[in-house]
DNA sequence: CCGAATCCTCGGCGATACTG
DNA sequence: CAGTATCGCCGAGGATTCGG
């Protein structure tokens, strides 16, 4: 189920941090529950422009490979959080590590998209 | 040829991070180009995985975005070599906590993977 | 060697419906 | 509310060819 079908080179580092958190909103996912939102609604709320059976997904794989832990509460309605296990917290210096050179790059980044417009 | 369908909140230092640096394959590029391989034809060589096609879909939107620099030499046969960009070379920080990460989640991940190899 | 153009396949993803 | 199953579309990407 969890297969990639590209046989990668994972005996490196970078390769390895690409597979587990690369996904399309791996990150966003981590960040957001690392904030606090923990309930598949409320992450598919704040992550609106992928579907809950994606999201799903991308949690499953985070679940996999250990970097989130689900619980789930057997009530009706039925209730599931997620958080992030403790090898799971290390991966938030990367996402840090994201979030500020992005920042640092959004004047950048939004120049050239608005350019990018234009000439559309 | 460049737009992105799905309308993400660009606003966030993450996404934006991700948009331009979270390219299937643009980490390994990055790397390789930062390790002094710069013509097509070597990086193709180091991405196997991927085909030529796919990896110059990826440096082309890496120069769009400003983070490589495309030289082309007028020469027979072709020549053309792929560099860092003064603003490109930031994200070398983003790409070594990715690696420092993977390299210190490489055991854990592998014990996944190879249990997940049993199962199957 | 570089890369544009063409064709074609395959799987990711949305939509929907259904169960617990 | 959470999750699975099914269907169908669409586009990413591989293979090939050709031109410079």
């Amino acid at each position: 189920m969890y297969e990639k079908k590209i046989p990668k080179d994972l005996s490196c580092g970078l390769n390895i941090a690409i597979e587990v958190i690369g996904g399309k909103w791996k990150a966003n996912l981590l960040a957001n529950i690392n904030k606090g939102m923990k309930r598949p609604s409320e992450l598919h709320k704040s992550i609106p422009q992928a579907s809950a059976r994606v999201l799903n997904q991308q949690l499953a794989e985070l679940e996999f490979h250990g970097i989130v832990s689900k619980k789930i509460f057997n009530v009706l309605p039925p209730k599931v959080e997620y958080s992030l296990t403790e090898g799971g917290k290390d991966v938030l210096e990367v996402l840090y590590s994201m979030k500020s050179w992005g920042e640092g790059y959004k004047k950048t980044f939004h120049d050239i998209i608005k350019y990018e417009g234009e000439i559309h």
